[in-house]
DNA sequence: ATCCTCCCCTAC
DNA sequence: TAAGGTAGGGGAGGAT
């Protein structure tokens, strides 16, 4: 039944003929292509290549100082032993002499526990890891990400499970901690070839076992499997490095209140004018890596066996070419996938505060309001770095990045970038190539997805604690309403949340706090980093007057030219347009915008909860296509993975979206690694009278809507799903228990309650008592059933139904049936929504064994859902199977 | 007028 | 090597 579905209604696909238009960035706008600098397209790359040469200074300085840095840095160590050790050893025995410790995560013993023995036994135990003060990293059992993080800043440090410890004390002396080595087992040297170069030669020097050499060449790590005491060698050092002078912001000329918070407890040791950046060995990063491929220990799982079958695969790492699971795989690693959805996440976790909330006022005349608002709007500072970083301290003042990459010429993005990173012009999106000719020093550390949402969950736990008005904004970002929640002042209670914040999380955040979400907004940028700012309602005018009218929200690139191209910059300029020139100019609603926010005024109310109004997945990096199987392969998943986040968010939709990607002729390779370079997005919806959730009807709609591109799967560079006119799933499937055609007919329309009852109950007679007169089915509509369901009517109508088909096909042939009659499939001159009669056809088939009903669309339906449901007639055919026609 | 589709723009 | 997603707002222009 399903497969005949598939094959039989991909033919009716041309009844619309909606345009397909095709629109591109770089197509439409190639004189600002040069100058874009957002983080899409590759026009900006095209107006790059001069800025990316720039800065090629002091990459041979910083080796400089090198041997003499790394003797100081082993005295002062062997010197911190000592006194830890002559400090804290009571009984004098000291079997942990020379070792520091630095805990990571939950272990067994707990950490306070190993605390103590450390200190018993000679040790030493630190609270923050520093490269320069421990020795061994204690871990349990983490997860993959954790893991991989770790491995990042161990660079050279064993990680050793905690029983090293427990166990040398047993023997009463000092074990060898290698057979203690944290990995995953026997899975590890398989997860470890997936990994990226740059991860994989992070962990070289904690896996011996996987890649010895490595060592000997003298990239990283420690020589000597128990000799405790030696720090590890190779790392380069930074002596030129400037200590950045990032004090605190100096944004009290806008009479902002500014309070730096400080972590309770002081660093262990205040390193500045020297320091080794693991991750910015660039020159010895490099030598090593063929080295590293050439011993790969277990290459060739996956990868060799498709090399068989496609002859491109070895180039294409993880395309879609090569990587069966590419989507699930993508979608772990995207950073922008993860603030994407991040979303769907918090309105789980946090469902209770929303509702307890109240979304409460929708109200715009908040003019009426006899009380001012008061709204803080909070932000984490450099929010994938700090917490990244969270645990390593000595990095806080030294620029770093996260970003997949520390290649020197690498396209990887950068995601974000600490302050004293941007003191070098580092900015999230950048190639790292480009940031690292910005800052040649750069640190670039791994992303942690997993350290993500537990800090964000950490940091709304605390809004919330505050404020039952939240508006999440993204993991990192939220506006709080104070107006009712506290008759304090709203800057001693920011400053609280940031106290709390940052001792509970190790990360800052910084606060605006203002009369409405604009200000507020504003402000939070001014105070950043760590800094909170508030703008009392007379100083509005001063902060507004120059303020570059990019720094408004909503105003980004475009906008920004466009006026610039007016000779507005500041929104002092921008104030003196009147409301009616900008509505013209911008249209109605972005003109009052422009109008508004120029001179601070904001009355939008802080909206604790938001409908979803579409829900979708698509991928434009990695995505390259040898044949039409490739190409349907990829678009299940892409189907699946929508699905499962419709299920997810409990909707199912009626307007399905396929976008795709297609390179440009003559466009040249990408610049970015396996990007989808300079192309032109094609777009186009098919809306069904049915909302689903279903995978195989994604696909099949998407499919049809696939092949009337009529573009060759080899030029798709990009493919995006999405659903939109979403309505509750679980009103569907509650009647759904019932049955399928009364949840199905079960749409919020009374009409179609009505209509469902009486089907109900002509069902509950379980016999052909509602049969319509053969007469009365349109044969326009039968002839284009799946011929089984044909077969079915005809054996229902006793073998008439075929004599009146082709009665009705004499008839047609003679007259111009003056009926009205459906059209289906021909691509004939048919304009949109101009379908003679304009009838159409809904085809549902419940199948009792996927408990799901299935809805098939054919022809034009009118939009609107009541004029739809009117025009219903239902005819009840079996049990298993129903076809309505209206 | 109002709704719809196909975009573009914006922000994180 | 590298992971260029997601969702909402809104404008233009056509259909009803
Ligand atoms: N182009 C971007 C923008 C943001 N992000 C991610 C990384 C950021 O850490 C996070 C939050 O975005 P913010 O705009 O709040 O930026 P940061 O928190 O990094 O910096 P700031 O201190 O300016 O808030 O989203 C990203 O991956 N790519
Ligand atoms: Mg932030
Ligand atoms: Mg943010």
């Amino acid at each position: 039944m399903l497969q005949f579905h598939a094959s039989f209604f991909p033919d009716l696909a041309q009844v619309r003929t909606a345009r397909v238009t095709m629109s591109s960035l770089e197509g439409r706008h190639p004189s600002s292509a040069a100058t874009i600098s957002s983080s899409l397209g590759d026009s900006r790359k095209r107006g790059r290549p001069d800025s990316a040469r720039r800065n090629p200074r002091k990459r041979n300085s910083s080796f400089a100082d090198f041997g003499s840095y790394m003797a100081e840095k082993n005295r002062k160590l062997r010197d911190q032993f000592e006194t830890d050790a002559s400090t804290s050893s009571a009984d004098g025995r000291g079997i942990f002499r020379g070792i520091s410790i630095f805990v990571d995560g939950f272990t067994i013993p707990s950490s306070q526990e190993l605390k103590e023995f450390m200190l018993k036994h000679g040790g030493g135990f630190v609270n923050y890891f520093s490269r320069h003060t421990v020795t061994h990293i204690i871990c349990g059992n983490l997860p993959d990400s954790k893991m991989k993080n770790l491995r990042a800043f161990s660079r050279g440090l064993p990680v050793v499970r905690p029983a090293w410890l427990v166990d040398s004390i047993a023997a009463n002396k000092l074990l060898s901690w290698f057979p203690y080595q944290l990995s995953d087992g026997v899975n590890e040297r398989c997860k470890q070839q997936k990994l990226s170069t740059f991860f994989t030669q992070k962990s070289i020097s904690n896996s011996k076992n996987v890649e010895t050499s490595a060592d000997q060449q003298g990239t990283v790590g420690l020589e000597g499997s128990s000799s405790n005491d030696e720090v590890p060698k190779n790392i380069i050092s930074y002596a030129q490095l400037q200590a950045s002078t990032d004090e605190g912001q100096d944004s009290e000329e806008f009479g902002c209140y500014e309070s730096e918070i400080d972590f309770d407890a002081k660093s262990v040791e205040a390193n500045d004018a020297v320091y080794a950046i693991s991750c910015s060995v660039l020159g010895a990063f490099d030598s090593s890596k063929p080295h590293i491929h050439n011993t790969s220990c277990c290459g060739n799982t996956k990868e060799e066996i498709l090399d068989t079958k496609g002859a491109k695969a070895s180039n294409m790492p993880h395309s879609t070419l090569t990587d069966p699971k590419f989507v699930e795989n993508y979608f772990k690693n995207s950073r922008l996938h993860f603030i994407g959805i991040w979303r769907n996440r918090y309105r789980q976790h946090f469902s209770d505060f929303l509702c307890g909330a109240k979304s409460s006022n929708a109200n715009i005349d908040s003019l009426s309001d006899r009380k001012k608002t008061i709204i803080v709007h909070i932000d984490m500072d450099c929010f994938f770095v700090s917490v990244v970083i969270r645990n390593f301290r000595d990095l806080f003042n030294k620029p770093v990045a996260v970003s997949h990459s520390d290649s020197l010429n690498g396209t990887a993005e950068i995601s974000s970038a600490n302050y004293p990173a941007r003191d070098y012009g580092v900015k999230a999106g950048m190639f790292v190539r480009d940031a690292k000719a910005c800052c040649p020093h750069l640190v670039i550390v791994p992303y942690n997805f997993e350290a993500y949402e537990e800090v964000a969950d950490q940091f709304y736990s605390i809004l919330h604690k505050y404020c039952n008005k939240v508006q999440a904004i993204s993991c990192d970002e939220a506006f709080l309403d104070m107006t009712e929640c506290s008759r304090d002042d709203p800057r001693k209670l920011a400053l609280m949340i940031r106290e709390e914040i940052s001792k509970k999380t190790r990360c800052t955040a910084s606060a605006g706090i203002a009369d409405n979400m604009l200000l507020a907004r504003l402000a939070t940028r001014s105070a950043k980093p760590n800094g909170q700012c508030f703008i009392p309602s007379e100083k509005v005018r001063d902060f507004l007057n120059d303020l570059p009218v990019k720094a408004l929200p909503g105003i980004g690139h475009s906008l920004d030219e466009k006026l610039k191209s007016r000779q507005i910059q500041s929104c002092g300029q921008l104030q003196k347009i009147s409301k009616e020139e900008l509505q013209n100019e911008f249209g109605k609603m972005t003109g009052d915008m422009l109008w508004s926010y120029c001179r601070g005024i904001d009355n939008r109310a802080v909206k604790t909860v938001q409908e979803t109004k579409s829900v979708g997945a698509e991928v434009n990096w990695g995505v390259r296509f040898n044949d039409n199987t490739d190409f349907e392969n990829f678009l299940v998943n892409l189907c699946k993975e929508v699905s499962l986040r419709l299920q997810g968010c409990r909707v199912q939709g009626r307007t399905v979206t396929l976008k795709v990607k297609k390179r440009r002729k003559g466009a040249e390779e990408p610049a970015k690694f396996l990007g989808c370079g300079d192309c032109e997005t094609m777009s186009r919806s098919m809306t069904i009278p049915v909302a689903t959730d279903d995978l195989i009807s994604l696909r099949r709609i998407s499919k049809q809507i696939f092949v009337s591109f009529h573009i060759d799967v080899k030029e798709v560079r990009g493919v995006g799903l999405k659903l939109s006119r979403l309505e509750s799933a679980d009103l569907h499937r509650k009647g759904f228990e019932e049955n399928a055609i009364k949840s199905w007919l079960a749409s919020p329309s009374e009409k179609v309650m009505k209509q469902s009852n009486k089907i109900a109950s002509s069902l509950k007679k379980g016999n052909n008592e509602g049969l319509p007169p053969l007469c009365s089915l349109d044969v326009e509509v039968v002839k284009y059933l799946p011929p089984e369901i044909i077969s079915e009517i005809n054996d229902i109508y006793m073998g008439e139904l075929h004599h009146f088909m082709e009665a009705h096909e004499d008839e047609n042939r003679s007259i111009k049936s003056c009926k009205r009659t459906i059209s289906l499939p021909e691509q004939g001159p048919l304009k949109k929504g101009k379908l003679p009669g304009g009838y159409s056809a809904v085809a549902i088939s419940s199948i009792s064994t996927q408990r799901k009903a299935q809805a098939l669309y054919i022809g034009d339906v009118p939009n609107k859902c009541n004029e739809l449901n009117a025009k219903i007639q239902c005819r009840y055919l079996s049990f298993e199977r129903y076809v309505i026609f209206f």
